[in-house]
DNA sequence: TGTACATCAGTGAACGCGCGTTCACTGATGTAC
DNA sequence: TGTACATCAGTGAACGCGCGTTCACTGATGTAC
């Protein structure tokens, strides 16, 4: 129809975006292309000007969706910081809220597509991986300096995520079946964790000195 | 072709392990009747003679899963009761080998499907839902028999699965990109839980007993 | 600044293909007598 | 026990459908002069 090539790049980045909210509810091979350019408010055929083929926008919505939770990641940590509270427990409560448990559509990619992930095109798992370690390192240096346990603040960054990530998928794989056990394993989960942190001594000195 | 009833019964049951198998690998969208029906050893066309849609195969494919892992799982812990060893130590080395990351096609559902679970039928969906809530009351059975600690074994057997299912999904989903990744996750989750477990008072108190 | 034209994002119909499902048919199994 | 026949798992072609992809066309944008 004639747009602008600012437009272009908008429309682009718009069918990312529905693609990213739809590949997460459904999978990416029970959305078709049709009915995905449709919930970006274009026609299928124009599909092609912006991407090469669908597994190139698989591609694409995976590096986007880890840049956007690497972003979510620094926001709470930021915001964290400015409060004067313990990043990593903020992080272990947002993650293992029910919020973040229904919200599937923004929330952390590793978790959204970690079912996926192994059966996509390699340029996607790569995209994957990369987002994984990414946020591994990121996860380590917060610890690294809330907790001041240099040594071994990678090891605490890997088994603190695995149990997040093993913790939300099993309750949200039962959320609508069996919500009352979907809420026991988020809470028990959350409750370890949360305990398992404040009883590091970087964090117990720093709440303390807080309150005296 | 006239074939005799346990036949037919024997061949419903390939269809199950080769819808299984395959399911798991690829994902329930990416597998075709036609070429699952090759892979079972038969023509496309019967498939209706033993379930009623793709859907009625998914479910009765969860069934199977399910009561394969459960049957898995009482295994190991045999085999520990046998040979004297701590059963929960012996169900976390399994779980966390580098063989069971491999091993997606036998090994635990409960991760197996856990990306897909959200997404299937209802009937599936409970299926799955079943089979954690079994899979959890057995683990809870034996910590409460091998640690003593009553009150709070359900409160661990809930804990420490979700953290190997986390452990042993993430692991999975970089394996094949980035194996040193995939290792480093495998072993940290291991040794920790390996760790905690042998903290546990019950589990200690059995250990010593044996050595003196 | 104004005009002429190339560019290219968007349209919507069409393509071949493989999907889940249906069907008429086959023929050994299993039952009735 | 032997014969006649109903059953039903398996075959393989066919169905309509939606998939990913291609195409000719449109027309505002953006550029060349």
């Amino acid at each position: 129809m004639g747009v602008s090539k600012q437009q272009a790049i908008e429309n682009r980045q718009a069918i990312v975006a529905a693609a990213d909210k739809l590949f997460r509810e459904r999978g990416v091979d029970a959305v078709g292309l049709a009915e995905l350019m449709k919930a970006a408010g274009f026609t299928q055929g124009g599909f092609y000007n912006h991407f090469k083929s669908k597994d190139a926008l698989v591609a694409a919505v995976m590096d986007k969706a880890m840049q956007d939770g690497g972003d979510a990641f620094g926001s709470i940590i930021e915001a964290a910081r400015s409060a004067d509270a313990d990043p990593v427990r903020q992080q272990i409560q947002w993650y293992l809220s029910p919020e973040h448990r229904a919200d599937i559509d923004a929330g952390c990619p590793l978790s959204g597509f970690v079912g996926d992930a192994r059966r996509l095109s390699e340029v996607a798992r790569n995209a994957y991986a990369e987002g994984l370690a990414g946020n591994l390192e990121r996860f380590t240096r917060v610890i690294e300096e809330t907790h001041g346990s240099k040594e071994d603040s990678r090891r605490k960054a890997i088994t603190l995520f695995s149990q997040m990530v093993g913790t939300l998928l099993l309750s949200r794989a039962v959320a609508d079946i069996d919500p009352a056990l979907a809420d026991e394993i988020l809470d028990e989960g959350r409750q370890l964790l949360l305990a398992a942190v404040d009883a590091q001594p970087g964090i117990r000195s720093r709440r303390r000195a807080r309150r005296c």
